[in-house]
RNA sequence: GGGCGAAUAGCUCAGCUGGUUCAGAGCGCCUGCCUUACACGCAGGAAGUCGGGGGUUCGAAUCCCUCUUCGCCCACCA
């Protein structure tokens, strides 16, 4: 009964709510999957999130669209696995409890490798579950039951297999080479692992000392002067004339004064500097190329702390030539002193600013060195080749599909990867040595005995296996591979990845690798790449900058749908998602307001409805009104649309949509509209024509009542089918309050709407517009002649036409409730003093305003107006006589530009009458 | 040095295949309203030469060129 007083607050609080549903969903098993299931399936593998993370706001866009993903396939009857778990990340958990060993004035070394190891356990044992419960908090219906942590056994196991299997095809290899090297983390990186950022740095032009030469010094510039103690030649360009005579002569480094000699290589610039190079092959890349070359001695200078020191161990160094003032000090520290002692000794001609890109390590951003070391290596270009094949016949997909460009362009011209870490964090790289007949081999399980000789003394490599080496086997392993396990039958290859382009090469590029190489079909058919999430001056959010909004301060706040609608909704296809952290409320409350608003609507219409509520099926369409029919066309356009704009990964298009659906139409013309008729009791009988008496649609409309609370009922129903994936929790809670609800059913669990093209009528959907625009209309004139609400007006319409007559007619009672009318009467209304308003279809509204007005001013308004009327149209008359609009644009612009025409002369033609018969100059 | 993206109302952004969704939304602002679902609301407004310039076209916010300003990615110039 619409006399029931609500029996719910007026304000939706969506901390009573929420975490009841969760574990409701929960406790139905809403989100498992089983493998046996006969629905197809959908599936998305989670990115894990480091074991040691906690949530942030980037993680929660990456999980809200994947959710919106998930819910809505789920909706659709598909067999929805979401499958969470975390990352084990080998650096990053490292430094975490280290950081927590050294607070307790320890180090892993004091340790040892096997308590240090146990004491990360510890760690994530009581610690790594955090994010997931987070992931809960916001909602999102991962699938627990298959929870993996990349150090599970069975994932390990993986892991080892995939490493054995490359091996075993020749493809990891023992490298000798100059890599990337964190003097903090003390271990190697792979070239994505060491990222660059540009600095201005300074370049350091020295003067080595030569020996017989065309001159008795040349000069070199370096970023890095602290190298010099390891140069072990001085190169220039073959062909250039300047310095041509110095080829063959001896150079000496400064300081130690060791003999190097002047050699020629191609890889000189000699545009660049001075034209000569110092070569420092075991500490960079590009001089360790050289020396290969020239078969140069590759010393290293530093120690894997980045002090300056022998290191015998790896380099091919003669040592002695780190001076002992030197020894020990760290890198940056030395540079100072050797750049003070060339200064000193006149041996620096210049500093120059320079521009450049240093590489920092991507964990700990410490500057990275260039080290000569031995690492493993996959041989990546023949794995690349089908993983760029697969995007290019279309089997991969990329949204936006600009990344393909940059996947293409990656895959072409990929590099062997390093994947030994020297950590202690990780999987242990599987490759064993006889102690006795040095026979170097990959094993799957822990072997006993040297399987050439049988002899017993084995060692591991002691390092573990770069943390993207576990992850790109994500998609099948953490369905159980090498195993043939059912799961695995059933979700792999999955559907679609959702992460954010940083990592399209640290790990999407190579899980389709891997995904092909070891499973022979890619792990989904398309790779969604969302946007960053930044703040006003478009700085990414990060602790460091302090710059980050808590997702859990927002729910607690603003609840768990506000944080997801304004993520959803802000977030269009591929673009950044720009927050301000510095106000929450400007940034939350319209998701909050939107909540509240739906349940608002849900207060109302649960007033409404009885206990039972027909389904629409059975309401006989003749008692549907127009308004009735008007909205039950505009949902299906809405349902059209959203599940479009889903399906092309537009969540905020659709979310927009259903928003709009449900405020503007739904709520303030439907529901408004519907009120007079569910407020009136039904009587028996039918109802009879809608046209004649002036009050027909109030008298005559009492037996629609159930119509209407039918159509309510529906259409609120489908509307929250349609906003369940973006705003689960408040969907729910009125969907399980609405009439007939079994008390074991879900939302979560329900149907999406289908499609109903025969419910969409765009004729109908015009006339319930001259509906609303007479309704504006009055208000309008309303709000300008300040007339306050409270004094009801008298208004009369002169239909054009008797279609709309008999429109007008029938929801007149809408119109007279809605523009807050005391009465409203058709044709014939006396021309008193009043106000008007005139219409495109020529139709027209007078309401009387005796003393509010006088003819003058309502002449100014209206002249006004035609003024406008008559540019519009001179623009439009223009465009319709030129001759190559007419003969070019398509027919049917060319007819809708005529019909526009003509409503406007109509319009037109009507305003000229009424300014000449209220005498208006 | 290459490649990509962005610039639209005071703010944050939509606008996809050029044309009746073409100049939009939310927030903010102005004017009225506590109209019995909602003031986290309702109604009515004001507000933009769509970064500058050129071009293609009957027609450009939309396509092309160019410039400016900001991002991002890739690259061994010491």
């Amino acid at each position: 009964m619409s006399s029931t007083p609500f029996d719910l607050p007026p304000q939706y609080d969506p901390r009573e709510v929420e975490s009841r549903l969760y574990q409701r969903w929960l406790a139905a098993d809403a989100f498992t999957v089983r493998a046996d299931s006969p629905k197809p399936p959908y599936v998305i593998v989670i990115p894990p999130p480091n074991v040691t993370a906690i949530l942030h706001v980037g993680h929660g866009l990456n999980d809200v669209i994947q959710d919106v993903l998930v819910r809505f396939e789920r909706m659709r009857g598909r067999g929805a696995e979401w499958l969470p778990g975390t990352d084990h990340a080998g650096i990053a958990t490292q430094n975490v409890v280290e950081k927590l060993v050294a607070a307790e004035g320890t180090t892993r070394f004091d340790l040892g490798r096997e308590r240090f190891v146990e004491r990360v356990w510890a760690f994530v044992r009581e610690t790594g579950g955090v994010i997931l419960e987070q992931l809960k908090i916001i909602g999102c219906s991962c699938d627990w039951s298959r929870t993996v942590f990349t150090l599970d056994p069975a994932y390990s196991q993986a892991v080892r297999e995939a490493f054995v299997r490359l091996w075993e095809e020749k493809r990891i290899y023992r490298g000798h080479r100059v890599i990337h090297w964190c003097p903090h983390c003390l271990t190697s990186l792979s070239d994505e692992e060491a990222e660059f950022a540009d600095e201005t740095g300074k370049l350091y032009h020295i003067r080595y000392r030569v020996d017989g030469g065309p001159q008795p010094f040349l000069t070199v510039a370096t970023t890095r002067p602290e190298t010099m103690l390891g140069d072990t030649a001085i190169a220039v360009h073959p062909d250039d004339p300047r310095h041509a005579g110095f080829i063959g002569k001896t150079a000496h480094i400064p300081i130690t004064d060791i003999a190097i000699p002047i050699i020629a290589d191609e890889a000189v610039d000699p545009k660049f500097g001075t034209g000569f190079v110092k070569v420092t092959p075991a500490h960079d890349a590009n001089d360790f190329e050289i020396g290969t070359r020239h078969k140069l001695p590759m010393p290293l200078v530093m120690t894997p702390e980045g002090r300056m020191g022998e290191d015998g161990g790896r380099g091919t160094g003669e040592g002695g030539r780190v001076p002992a003032p030197l020894q020990g000090l760290d890198r940056f520290e030395a540079r100072d002193r050797i750049v003070k002692q060339l200064k000193d000794e006149g041996l620096l001609d210049k500093v120059e600013p320079h521009p450049h890109a240093v590489r920092h390590c991507y964990r700990c951003d410490t500057v990275v060195e260039p080290r000569l070391s031995d690492q493993w290596f996959v041989a990546m270009k023949d794995l690349a080749r089908p993983a760029l094949a697969a995007y290019q016949d279309g089997r991969v997909k990329f949204v936006p599909d600009r990344w393909g460009a940059t996947y293409e362009h990656w895959m072409e011209n990929i590099r062997d990867w390093n994947i030994s870490r020297q950590l202690w964090w990780g999987h242990r790289i599987p490759v064993f040595t006889c102690g006795k007949c040095g026979h170097v081999w990959a094993a799957r399980q822990d072997p006993a005995a040297c399987p050439k000789c049988g002899d017993r003394k084995l060692t591991q490599d002691p390092d573990v296996l770069d943390t993207w080496f576990s992850s790109w086997l994500w998609p099948f392993a953490a369905f159980g591979w090498p195993e043939r396990t059912p799961d695995l039958a059933r979700f792999y290859p999955g559907h679609t990845l959702v992460t954010a382009p940083e990592i399209l090469f640290f790990w999407v590029a190579r899980m389709i690798m891997a995904g092909i190489h070891f499973m022979e079909r890619p792990p989904f058919a398309t790779v969604y790449l969302h946007g960053t999430v930044r703040d006003t001056q478009h700085r990414k959010m990060s602790k460091s900058l302090g710059n980050g909004i808590d997702p859990l301060d927002v729910v607690r706040l603003y609840g768990a749908d506000a944080l997801r609608w304004t993520l959803i909704a802000g977030s269009s296809l591929g673009a950044d998602v720009v927050l301000d952290p510095n106000d929450l409320e400007t940034t939350f409350a319209p998701g909050r307001n939107f909540a509240n608003k739906l349940w608002n609507i849900g207060r109302f219409v649960l007033a409404q409805l009885p206990g039972e509520v027909p389904p629409l099926e059975r309401i006989d369409r003749h008692t549907l009104t127009l308004a009735d029919r008007w909205i039950l066309s505009r949902l299906e356009a809405t349902v059209r649309d959203a599940t479009g704009s889903f399906e092309q990964f537009r969540l905020d298009e659709g979310a927009k949509r259903c928003f709009d659906f449900v405020w503007k139409d739904l709520a303030d013309w439907y529901v408004e509209a519907v009120k007079p008729r569910l407020a009136t009791p039904e009587r028996g009988g039918a109802p009879s024509g809608a046209a004649g008496a002036r009050w027909a649609a109030a008298e005559e409309g009492a037996p629609t009542r159930s119509a209407a609370q039918a159509v309510l009922c529906y259409c609120f129903d489908a509307a929250l089918r349609l906003l369940h994936p973006v705003v689960p929790f408040i969907t729910e809670e009125l969907w399980q309050k609405l009439p007939g609800r079994k008390p074991d059913e879900l939302l979560t669990l329900a149907a999406w709407p289908s499609f109903n093209p025969d419910l969409v009528d765009a004729e109908l959907e015009m006339q319930f517009q001259r509906v609303q625009q007479v309704v504006e209309g009055i208000r309008s004139i309303r709000a300008e002649y300040r007339i306050p609400p409270k004094s009801r007006l008298r208004a009369s319409i002169t239909a054009r036409g008797r279609d709309n007559r008999v429109i007008f007619e029938a929801e007149s009672e809408t119109i007279r409730r809605l523009a807050q009318l005391e009465e409203l009467a058709f044709d014939g209304a006396a021309k008193r003093v009043g106000a008007h308003a005139i219409f495109g279809d020529g139709s027209e509204v007078f309401v009387a305003l005796e003393g509010a007005i006088d003819v003058q001013q309502e002449c100014t308004r209206l002249s006004t107006e035609r003024t406008r009327l008559d540019q519009q149209l001179e623009r439009l008359t223009a465009k319709l006589s030129n001759e190559n609009f007419v003969a070019r644009a398509p027919a049917d612009v060319v007819a809708r530009e005529r019909e526009k025409e003509r409503e406007w002369r109509f319009q037109r033609d009507a305003l000229d009458g009424k300014l000449k018969s209220l005498g208006c100059s």
